[in-house]
DNA sequence: GTGGTTATATATTGCTGATATATTGAAGAT
DNA sequence: ATCTTCAATATATCAGCAATATATAACCAC
């Protein structure tokens, strides 16, 4: 185990341009940004299923005191990326292959129906930011780093969840893309060359984005099911 | 405003039978307790939408330090039930047209999917269990409480959502179904006419459950939607 | 006096570090 | 093997200070 000098180096040449967006929009609470922070390092894997989280450890690292640390551990206990064993401690909780199928299978359900609501939404001044965000994903044609495509890829999703116009769904949605998120890392983890074949999502999410654009809700909705369900195939190989 | 005792008689009166399978399993954690109390006061509208939460109130109500009110505060407002306004207050949180909409939209599809899996994935001690609800509901013809219907109603959904066999979607589904039971409350309270009509959903019930005992999938997506939705056109009347 | 600005007081949550207590697991004693 | 003790850890709480939004009061130019 390396020290925390090193992983928040690593941290920031990995996650900052994945979740960018929250890190702008981050409340300006103590708790808040211990919250996003730790449920980063959890997703990305920095913080690997089974690590034990020391409440004393967190608040000499993170630089704040106990409140934030426990308040952000007890959301992240919510949120299932840890479990608070009583007095025995808070570990990352593992993923198995019984959590990539519900995650996926919810999501890829849950999502599609969002698409199709996208679609039968957009209004004028969205379709222009679609416009836009198609025509980024069709400039990036070399070879792309992990972070650029999830980062992306989180940037199309989040747009389609808010085209969408439900807010309940909004939150729903982005909580399965953060689970179904890690459950990717981890699988990246164990099997490194699963990487570059993602750049295959680029292909779908143009598709995805044209056919919200064009509010064809019947085709949003068939791409965006085989978008999320081609994620969990790819994972499913490896996990 | 009438004071807390009568709060705690009232409470006890009206919720102890919705909430019993969460009295029984609560935590035994202070926090938990306060964080279960506090939220299906709030459902109840026992605690109406815009009321101000004074965190050292609480703490003499409820006879709990203030780690255990400010967690469960924190956890309402992951939830939704209330709004933190950092030194300003805590406030439950208003529900207007778009959130019944949205809460319901949201619900009725998602709802309907996990009753499809629930006919799809019922094993046999679980149709046993189905056939004991079903006889259940089949035997209360007489006047009932309005307690006595959503107990009822919340048992057949759990039951619905277990079976399902997807714990991730299980969550997901009791979050939007405590906030519609939270919209059902707030409009029958402005329009008590509302509560007789909630009669009818016994009959929807008993169809829900015998199309999962039969395994017939596509019926039973068909009977959850509708019961779902019939929910909300009752709500959109007076809302 | 009126209207508007500034200073002050108050209320409220945010945060800290310390204390007390309970539970668990493991090391050591018998 | 069984029991005891101890270290580690979490829960629960407290007292107090910090930060800040709001309300109130004081002030001043006109």
């Amino acid at each position: 185990m390396f020290g925390y000098a090193e992983m928040d180096r690593e941290r920031n040449a990995l996650n900052m341009s994945v979740f960018e967006a929250e890190y702008e929009a981050a409340e300006s609470t103590l708790a808040e940004r211990t919250y996003i922070r730790l449920r980063d390092d959890i997703i990305t894997t920095l913080l690997p299923p089974g690590t034990l989280l020391r409440e004393a450890e967190l608040m000499k690292r993170m630089e704040v005191g106990r409140t934030p640390v426990r308040e952000a551990l007890q959301r992240l206990q919510y949120d299932g990326f840890v479990v608070v064993s009583a007095r025995r401690g808070t570990f990352v909780s593992k993923i198995d292959i019984n959590d990539l199928t519900a995650v996926y299978e919810a999501r890829a359900r849950i999502e599609s129906w969002a698409t199709r609501l996208a679609a039968e939404r957009l209004r004028e001044f969205e379709r222009q930011e679609a416009r836009q965000l198609i025509d980024e994903l069709k400039q990036t044609t070399g070879p792309m780093t992990l972070e650029d495509i999830l980062a992306l890829d989180r940037r199309v999703h989040r747009f389609i969840y808010k085209v969408a116009k439900n807010p309940f769904l909004f939150d729903t949605l982005d909580h399965y893309h953060n689970l179904s998120l890690r459950i990717l890392y981890v699988a990246m983890k164990r099997f490194p060359t699963l990487v570059p074949r993602l750049e295959d999502v680029l292909h779908d999410q143009v598709l995805m984005l044209e056919a919200v654009c064009r509010g064809d809700a019947d085709e949003a909705e068939r791409v965006a099911m085989a978008h999320v369900m081609s994620f969990e195939s790819e994972v499913r190989k490896v996990i």
